[in-house]
DNA sequence: TAGTGCATGTAACACGTTACATGATTCA
DNA sequence: TGAATCATGTAACGTGTTACATGCACTA
């Protein structure tokens, strides 16, 4: 389905870009819930181009470093927002290596589980209080309540959600130790 | 780093498997945090047998057709044992189509906004209810509480963390509506 | 006997990552 | 002047989906 033909005109509808500085918005923010490398960009880029859903100017950066300024043509804007307000299903599957392991528990031994489920929240908990910081910066910077009308929502509704899934997988890790804690070892 | 086959062997070391049923058990439970078509997985196995790590036999169903039973090597065992006692980091991005529109809810107007997140929720609520029934049923069938020792742990750890997974994106889908209801449109 | 499910496979294509390849700009 | 960053592209490979292809078994 081309996600990555939205992704590319949803950053384009909010100004002009370089594939270069696609690349930078998927490793920054945007990157909790998707993302590209420079090599799928570029290719992307073109056959967009070609397809007349965004269009470029050949910037001078310096005395001669060329970039290509992309921006969004209404052809473009058109297509986007008919992605953006179709419904769609649910995704059947999630990936989650981690809970693929988890899955596969009765093939390790208690110690072992122990100290899997132990680094899975340490990590866990060290980018929730990563994203709480950046959902507090953000705070800061837009100064009184976010809204709907503010520029930085949907920046906010990125983090919250991003926050809220870490936390939710902190909560079910503890859960989870908990019951390996309480473990009674056949006599 | 080939997923597919460690959950292959994972779910072989918990008994033999045809193919045909490995696709089933990716559209049943473990569907949730992993899956794969039968296009992928037949040739999946038939690199892990030349690799050593699983072995079949050939079993008659009815009169003439024919399946291939696999079971795990020795070799298989200790692959799959390395793997799940391996700490890897927690990964940068978990795509997510429906949190990439979120982001771009700027080129939305609220009256589209919320129709879309209404129609997510409802889905997300309905996908929820059918993981707390599956829950319950396992419950049921185990009896007594689950723990480490129990054959259905793995499955419980799974359930509950899908279930969680859902409600917490509901309480989020929630708590967006809730902004999006409370928008002042600029007089 | 027709439809659904069981059972296995390949081919073509789409999507994604790693590696290869090059060069300019900025700042310490 | 050396390192990090800016900037763009292609090639090879790995992963994943859709479509093509076939045939048996069960049951309504």
């Amino acid at each position: 389905m081309r996600v990555l033909k939205y992704a590319i005109l949803g950053l384009l509808d909010k100004g002009s870009l370089s594939g270069y500085d696609m690349t930078s918005r998927f490793k920054a923010e945007l990157g909790q819930f998707w993302s590209a490398k420079h090599s799928q960009i570029y290719p992307e880029l073109k056959k967009l181009t070609d397809e007349g859903f965004i269009e470029f100017k050949t910037v001078i950066q310096g005395s001669k470093l060329e970039k290509k300024m992309y921006s969004i043509t209404l052809e473009g804007k058109r297509e986007l927002h008919e992605w953006l307000t179709a419904f769609k299903p649910v995704p059947d599957t999630v990936k989650d290596e981690f809970m693929l392991k988890a899955y596969f528990i009765s093939a390790m031994d208690l110690e072992e589980a122990k100290a899997l489920f132990a680094d899975q929240l340490s990590k866990r908990k060290e980018k929730a209080a990563f994203l709480k910081k950046k959902l507090e910066e953000l705070k800061e910077e837009a100064g009184q309540s976010i809204s709907f009308r503010s520029p930085h929502f949907g920046h906010y509704l990125l983090l919250t959600r991003a926050l809220e899934r870490e936390n939710g997988y902190c909560s079910w890790l503890l859960a989870a130790l908990e019951m390996l804690a309480d473990d009674q070892p056949p006599a």
